[in-house]
DNA sequence: AGCACGCCGACT
DNA sequence: GTCGGCGTGCTC
């Protein structure tokens, strides 16, 4: 017997070993083999009689995997999709998709282990580091890996400590810790279970379903077999409910069905899966887990294994969720299926929300994609019937009403003589003062983090750089550093410019520090909060700033994206957006979509709770047609706009693209390889279908000391790009390999998001 | 991708 | 004299 076997490793798709274990062998089981001088993890793919490889060249499996049952041949049917359209070794995509644990053979013995397994709670999370005497090193390491692993086996606790079972009883009994008695357990479990009579009273509030809910609702359940339904509402306007509610019908028509619901961020998880918890509340503890890699990877370990043995039956997660192994799934949902985060950045570069939609066309299976701003992509795509469109037009929430959207125009206000303060409007400020006299919030949204994002001299003309990167350098006043959001480089802020001497150097433009920092000046007695990745670096911080908010400690919200998404502020009236111009200009044909998605979203924030809400937007442009569309709410007419410039100009979804990305120690290098590539890919089959364009450096060129330069590829016909795509590997491995160009790395990308 | 082998410059 | 730089080649 032959045993065909995906290792992660980029050259041959699978690699054949001789089986000799009594029993038969079987495809989707997880096996040990010897590779090279090492030992790998591989999963079997293909079982045969015969081998290519000369007999004296194959070398035996060493173990099986028996406590894993095998993946299905769905799961490997979508691991060779997605391996073969993103242009990647089959292992190189199967492996990376399982947990790690999984990976190494010498934890599947402990992973299996039926015996006590301990949880902590969030309680005991907070609780314990403080709890023990620091001369207790045993037991401080035994809470420690009970908190990084999320789970723990009693076997895994008896190596820290010979009375450690009765120590985790005890904790137990403190409320720190479940026992998950001789069961694997998920996490998380019983500290959302502490909210759920909070939500269930939230959920309670909207019993009625509206007219457009209950109209999409009937469309998703009559769907039989493969749908996609693109569910269009403003942001309010109750698309959880419907998801909520298809889930139950489904759950309830079929005991053992499963549904995946992907999220774009890994902070949105914990509050939709306490209103999942509340709202499925009769089923069984591990029914419903979560998927991120915000988890612990023992946790996220055994909520995978729940998903793949069919045990959960919600999986909810982020993009790394679409991968997860789900027998017997049944239904898909993409919430906010706009957002770039679907996208995978490195490694494999997946469109989750793509693979999504395969996933239900594999499965026949429906699949229910929401935003309130859609990809151009999915909106083009229900205007040509191939996604169905479910509209829901108004806010779910009695009373709520849109918010007016006015420009503050700049442009005008500069030839009135009226005079920004700190890069902010009086009309801006007056409107905050407003808001603070009347106990409302306001929120000022700023896209860039740090107090300033460069440090220039007036004298000589000098900005801060980053040495490694082509990037200038931002200011953080806090810490007084200088630190390069592309690599992390950081050092103090010098007296004086290094060129000239120059004693008068000064920050150049505005981060959210400066923003808060000039907020406190000009809206006296208002309490300011700036959230963005410096203030929320800490774990679960995010959480305890947001609650400030919620409990009204707070007058002045100051943030980046981060405050746009997912919280439900009753309080906010007011939404200010400073510097929302650069985008309007950028080379990157899809950043206008991503800012009226962020500016749509942004100003869904303001006047939830029946508190008529206002949206200014500061701008230089105030005559700009993505304006207009903005302050009558109207995506539709945004979309058929940018759609017929996309068709005009041949661009996404008109065209299918791909990049070809080389990194190298010079600029020279990377675009030289670049030409010849693309030179190679004449004659290629498909190639006369696919245009080239020149390769060109990246807009940060350098980081890290590296040269980045990309071309792009792009045709009217998938397949046709495909099939060049598929044929050209070779040769760029042979181009690579001619010349001596020293480090040079490549990497395809198959429907890049920015270019 | 790892990991080994192998061939040339700065250190104990 | 070695340690270690990364160039090259291999993995069923």
């Amino acid at each position: 017997m032959i045993v065909r076997v995906a290792l992660d490793h980029p050259l041959a798709a699978l690699y054949d070993y001789r089986w000799h274990a009594a029993q038969r062998p079987c495809v989707g089981q997880l096996v040990r083999v010897p590779f090279g001088r090492r030992s790998a993890v591989g999963l079997i793919f293909e079982v045969a009689e015969t081998s290519d490889v000369p007999a004296e060249r194959l070398k035996p499996v060493e173990q099986a995997c028996e406590a894993m049952p095998p993946v299905s041949a769905h799961w490997l049917e979508l691991v060779a999709f997605a391996a073969s359209y993103y242009q990647r070794a089959l292992g190189e995509v199967a492996l990376p998709a399982l947990p790690a644990p999984l990976r190494e053979a010498e934890r599947w013995e402990r992973l299996f282990a039926r015996e006590p397994r301990f949880a902590p709670t969030d309680a005991g999370r907070r609780a314990l580091p403080d709890a023990l005497p620091a001369r207790a090193t045993a037991l401080r390491r035994l809470a420690g890996a009970l908190i990084d692993e999320g789970v723990l086996g009693a076997s895994q606790a008896r190596a820290f400590h010979a009375k450690a079972i009765q120590t985790l009883e005890a904790w137990s009994a403190q409320g720190w810790v479940v026992e998950a008695g001789s069961d694997r357990v998920g996490s998380g479990v019983e500290d959302a279970r502490a909210d759920v009579a909070v939500d269930a009273q939230r959920v309670a509030l909207s019993p009625q379903a509206t007219p457009d809910q209950a109209a999409a609702l009937d469309a998703i359940a009559q769907a039989s077999g493969f749908e996609s339904f693109l569910l269009y509402g403003v942001t309010g306007s109750g698309k959880t409910e419907v998801y909520l509610r298809a889930l139950e019908r489904l759950l309830l028509v079929r005991p053992d069905a499963q549904a995946l619901v992907l999220v774009p961020e890994i902070n949105l998880t914990p509050q939709f899966e306490r209103t999942f918890r509340a709202r499925f509340a009769h089923l069984a503890s591990d029914a419903i887990v979560s998927l991120h890699s915000g988890l612990a990877e023992g946790a996220r370990t055994q909520n995978w294994l729940a998903a793949h043995e069919g045990r959960a039956r919600i999986v909810l997660g982020t993009r790394l969720a679409v991968l997860a192994s789900l027998p017997r799934l049944a239904t898909i949902v993409v919430d906010e299926e706009h957002e770039p985060a679907y996208k995978q950045q490195e490694g494999l570069r997946y469109s989750a929300r793509d693979l999504a939609v395969w996933r239900a066309k594999q499965l026949d299976i429906p699949i229910v994609l929401g935003s309130a701003t859609p990809s151009l992509e999915s909106w083009h795509q229900a205007e040509q019937g191939r996604y169905r469109r479910l509209t829901l037009a108004t806010r779910a929430i009695a009373d709520a009403v849109l918010p007016t959207v006015r420009l503050i125009d700049q442009d005008l206000e500069k030839k009135r003589g009226v005079n920004t303060i700190e890069g902010m409007s009086p009309t801006l400020i007056a409107a905050m003062r407003a808001r603070l006299e009347r106990g409302e919030q306001s929120l000022i949204f700023v896209n860039r983090r740090g107090y300033a994002p460069a440090l220039a001299c007036d004298a000589c003309g000098w900005v801060a750089g980053c040495p490694r990167c082509s990037a200038y350098a931002v200011l953080h006043k806090a810490d007084r550093t200088l630190r390069c959001h592309h690599c992390g480089w950081e050092s103090r802020i010098p007296r004086a410019c290094p060129e000239c001497g120059n004693v008068d150097i000064a920050p150049l433009g505005r981060g959210t520090q400066r923003v808060e920092e000039a907020i406190g000046g000009v809206v006296p007695g208002a309490r300011v909060l700036r959230i963005d990745a410096d203030s929320t670096r800490r774990k679960g911080s995010a959480e305890i700033l947001f609650d400030n908010v919620h409990a009204g400690d707070v007058d002045v919200l100051v943030g980046t994206q981060m405050i746009a998404k997912g919280h439900d502020f009753q309080r906010v009236t007011l939404v200010g957006v400073l510097n929302a111009d650069s985008a309007l200009f950028s080379h990157d044909f899809r950043a206008s979509e991503r800012l009226f998605a962020q500016l749509m979203q942004v100003s869904g924030r303001a006047g939830r709770a029946g508190l008529p809400g206002e949206v200014m937007i500061q701008t230089r442009y105030a005559s700009h047609p993505l304006y207009a569309s903005l302050m009558r709410h109207d995506y539709e007419g945004f979309a058929r706009a940018a759609l017929t410039e996309r068709r005009e100009a041949r661009l996404p979804p008109f065209a299918f693209q791909a990049l070809l990305r080389a990194d190298a120690r010079t600029l020279e290098a990377a675009l030289a390889f670049l030409d010849e590539a693309a030179a190679s890919l004449d004659g290629l089959p498909g190639a006369e279908h696919v245009t080239r364009y020149d390769a060109v450096p990246l807009t940060i060129v350098k980081v890290m000391n590296v040269h980045r330069a990309q071309l792009l590829l792009e045709s009217g016909s998938r397949a046709a790009l495909q099939a060049a795509l598929r044929a050209w590997q070779p040769r760029l491995r042979e181009i690579k390999g001619g010349e001596t160009r020293g480090l040079l790395r490549w990497v395809i990308e198959v429907d890049p998001l920015d270019i």
